[in-house]
DNA sequence: AATATAAGCGAATAATTATTCCATAATTGA
DNA sequence: TCAATTATGGAATAATTATTCGCTTATATT
């Protein structure tokens, strides 16, 4: 017998990200995606049971990804502003490197296609800054501010930086990073 | 002969941010926003000649609305700081009081409805902070970063701080509105 | 009050899009 | 090599949803 081929998988997940940044999750359907993905209309429903299915699942899978590759680098044992910096650098790396994913992300947040499932996994990613704003505080660094607060207005701050930069197409580089990095650090800082 | 009713517009307008909120833009459709509205399928078409003009003008008609609400109280002559604290808590104030209008904007941004018209308006409503953050360097109170990225920084930090509230349920008062400007502020200034 | 004109309605139709089905091809295991 | 099984592709079908149509109703104008 013939076994599914997982690669299919990611070729449909590529091509469904590659649409949904072209023309909104609105226009998405499931013979554009079996065009883009260069596969027939019945080979999609081998994979997925529904063009819900595939959406969840795509979301789900985005969600894992993303919190891995965030933390990755984060040496527990520098000083504190060093670790916010590489926090920082890396969200915003991961945002602008994988930004079809985040554009997805966001707007399947927003529809009515997400599971509880995957609205679940949506909230849990922020433990390890929370963690760190804790520190900061104990360090005397950081002001006495709700921490929801304090990374709502980083995490704000920085998507809407990406997606000017993104719209505009300017390139992010080192001084770049460090220029609005300092917007970031001015406001949270004692 | 009779003449068009002014109130079923916002009738209109009014059941499609609602059911948009509720279930998202993907969700949208006619008959949905005809029963919401208590109005009709065939009355729709006369006050819009297709779904895509209906989304388009009410896009348009909101972001006209929210650049008014929010120059509206700035007083030109007061000092720079004043300005900018009664723009940002403007700001704050109209995400919240009306949250679904700007969920509404949010994501017809994303989607494929838009036409440039549209499009082109997303733009303009910020030539007033602009011009309000060229005085503050002017003056020397303003850091030396490009407009767009201050604005940028500001708006996104204010747009998910508002997000975690109206998500958490919780009520926005002064002394929020004193805390999360510190932020802006401290990032901002020179 | 009579008339003309356009609003108002929702069933019927058209258009779009998800899903299924079937013929064919590929691949595993015997 | 040969079944047996399942993937594959795309045409056919089903389901959903936008739009039109023909009728009724309301109201401005004379």
């Amino acid at each position: 017998m013939k076994l599914k081929d997982p690669k299919k998988t990611e070729l449909i997940y590529a091509a469904t990200l590659r649409l949904v940044k072209q023309h909104g999750l609105t226009a998405l359907n499931m013979a554009a995606i079996g065009k883009e993905a260069k596969l027939g209309m019945g080979t999609l429903y081998v994979y997925f049971k529904s063009k819900e299915e595939l959406i969840n699942s795509l979301f789900k899978h985005l969600k894992q990804l993303n919190t891995a590759r965030i933390y990755s680098s984060v040496k527990p044992n520098a000083p504190f502003k060093v670790n916010v910096k590489e926090l920082y650098d890396n969200y915003i790396f991961n945002r602008v490197n994988f930004y079809e994913e985040h554009f997805f992300i966001e707007h399947c947040s927003g529809s009515h296609f997400l599971d509880k499932e995957a609205r679940k996994l949506d909230e849990s990613a922020f433990t390890g800054v929370f963690e760190l704003l804790n520190r900061g505080k104990s360090e005397l660094l950081v002001k006495e501010i709700d921490n929801a607060l304090l990374i709502a207005h980083m995490m704000g701050s920085a998507n809407e930086l990406v997606n000017f930069c993104m719209q505009q197409k300017i390139k992010i580089n080192k001084s770049f990073l460090d220029k609005t990095f300092s917007l970031c650090w001015d406001s949270i800082k004692k």
